[in-house]
DNA sequence: TTTTATAATCGTAAAATTACGATTAATGTA
DNA sequence: TACATTAATCGTAATTTTACGATTATAAAA
């Protein structure tokens, strides 16, 4: 029925999931792109690099900022991004580690 | 409206989207779990795994295979799945730059 | 040849995602 | 105070994902 049945797998793989969830998007990479190379950065900006409009932009970010990799701060009327550097960290590691885990092996299937 | 507009994106976004969307489900990790775990593993054990039923196991396996992640080779009337090295390695650098490319600045936000 | 086992595919339904325009809330400016 | 700007949220529609049972195709076994 669609649903996720999230329950019946353990946290990490729900973190991992949850992670790699967010990055699996182009627009998600792309804004994370503009946040890596300028540092921080205001919402306005990432909407005029974006082939996409405002609400769609908006969507994205908060689907980000849900999965901790990114952060908003209020700066008067704009919102300033930025990456997460804890959950950004936890992200590398979490994963690294799953694609760590593969030791090539000498016969590669049956 | 709900299309994904890939057009738009840059191969590598797109790619980089495209291998995390792949990990972007608890059971898909689940399943790339066991594989890592024993090599190369039967379809069916992996069903015997995972607490979802036989037609939606088959679904992700599906679409780990579409990202080329793994490979399934028949072998009788049964089918061995395995971590597609060279795709794997693909994903693991492509993610790591992007995570990599981070660079903890001083001033965390604005 | 008939039966059994394995795994993909089909059909279907519910839910989630993606996208946009319009509206709203909040803040700064005239 | 009235106006303009910024970004979130709402409403809506199309598409995609998730999940399952049933069916099908293939190959091994009886």
């Amino acid at each position: 029925m669609g649903l996720s049945k999230t329950e019946q797998f353990t946290d990490e793989e729900i973190l991992i999931a949850r992670f790699a969830k967010a990055l699996g998007h182009p627009a998600r990479i792309a804004i994370l792109r503009v946040l890596l190379e300028r540092k921080a950065c205001i919402c306005g900006d990432i909407v005029d690099e974006l082939p996409l409009s405002q609400s769609t932009v908006s969507q994205h970010l908060k689907e980000l900022k849900e999965a901790g990799l990114i952060q908003g701060d209020i700066d008067g009327k704009k919102v300033c991004y930025c990456i997460n550097e804890q959950v950004w960290k936890q992200a590398q590691e979490t994963l690294g580690i799953l694609f760590q885990s593969y030791t090539a092996s000498d016969t590669s299937c049956c």
